[in-house]
DNA sequence: GTGTTTTTAAAGCCTTGGCTACATTTTTGT
DNA sequence: ACAAAAATGTAGCCAAGGCTTTAAAAACAC
């Protein structure tokens, strides 16, 4: 049957489409643990690994791993038994990520999700907004603000 | 410094969101390689490994160990050498996941997203848009289709 | 200042989802 | 029918990101 299916409709980018959410996917991490740390200075003046834990619903340990990764991709510095700080790159990202949250948020609640809602599918959802989407929701909300 | 800033706003939910964002990724795969094999059969009239790897743009291996995974979860099934099929609850799942990429794609359309980046975006982004988003962007279609 | 409690670190395990390299089976061409 | 090619399977490696358990260091109470 259909051996002459040959006439299919598969986008010819499709595995590129999958090989950009992983690359999205892989940020994502490190992107949410930025924006934490950053959050938590904020609020407190120091990330203790503790707090992050505590925060991301995950064990110490597994908070310590992703610090380390930090580090090593030189998005934070840290020192034994001393809290977690930001590089000036990290930072910068911290700030990205939480602006970007802030316009995923909007955007849903402005097509009608709850805003409760909103915040919990904004966690997943932001790392996979690329800047293109995220401008065009910038212009949508823009728009209906001044309507 | 800012000892009392006990005063913070750290919503409390907020580890859940990110074990809520978690298991959302943990799910991706399954949907993503169950639609896939749904798509190939559609078009192809059976699902080969080959080309279930080719299209998720991974390599053979994983594309196996992909399948022994929806088969131990009880959403596909095959022998050596054959193609891959769905069961009905795979079949079940894949239809899902295919009509909430196409809200997703067209929420984004609709919102200002150029085609192309929609797809490319939704690609990831579906996997985190819960039922009530969904349902929120499905209203939000049909008001601006009655337009 | 000493002892307890809290925090951090370190080591080691598990699963997932990639990969390469190699073996085997099926399909295909002649 | 048989050899070559293509598809599938198997084994083993790696990094990520979870976990628990155990050890050490800092902070705190008194």
């Amino acid at each position: 049957m259909t051996k002459d299916a040959e006439d299919n409709d598969a986008p010819p980018n499709q595995p590129e489409r999958f090989q950009q959410a992983r690359a999205a996917q892989a940020m994502a991490i490190l992107e949410d643990y930025a924006e934490m740390i950053s959050d938590l200075i904020e609020e407190m003046g120091e990330a203790r690994i503790t707090d992050i834990a505590s925060r991301m619903g995950v064990t110490h340990p597994t908070a310590t791993k992703a610090v380390a990764r930090l580090k090593r991709e030189g998005l934070a510095v840290s020192r034994p038994y001393r809290g977690v700080f930001l590089t000036d790159e990290g930072a910068d990202l911290a700030e990205r990520v939480r602006a970007r949250h802030r316009t995923v948020v909007h955007l849903l609640v402005a097509v009608g999700v709850p805003p409760e809602t909103a915040e919990m599918d904004a966690e997943g959802l932001e790392h996979h907004v690329s800047e293109i989407t995220l401008k065009a929701f910038e212009r949508y909300l823009d728009a209906a603000a001044a309507k």
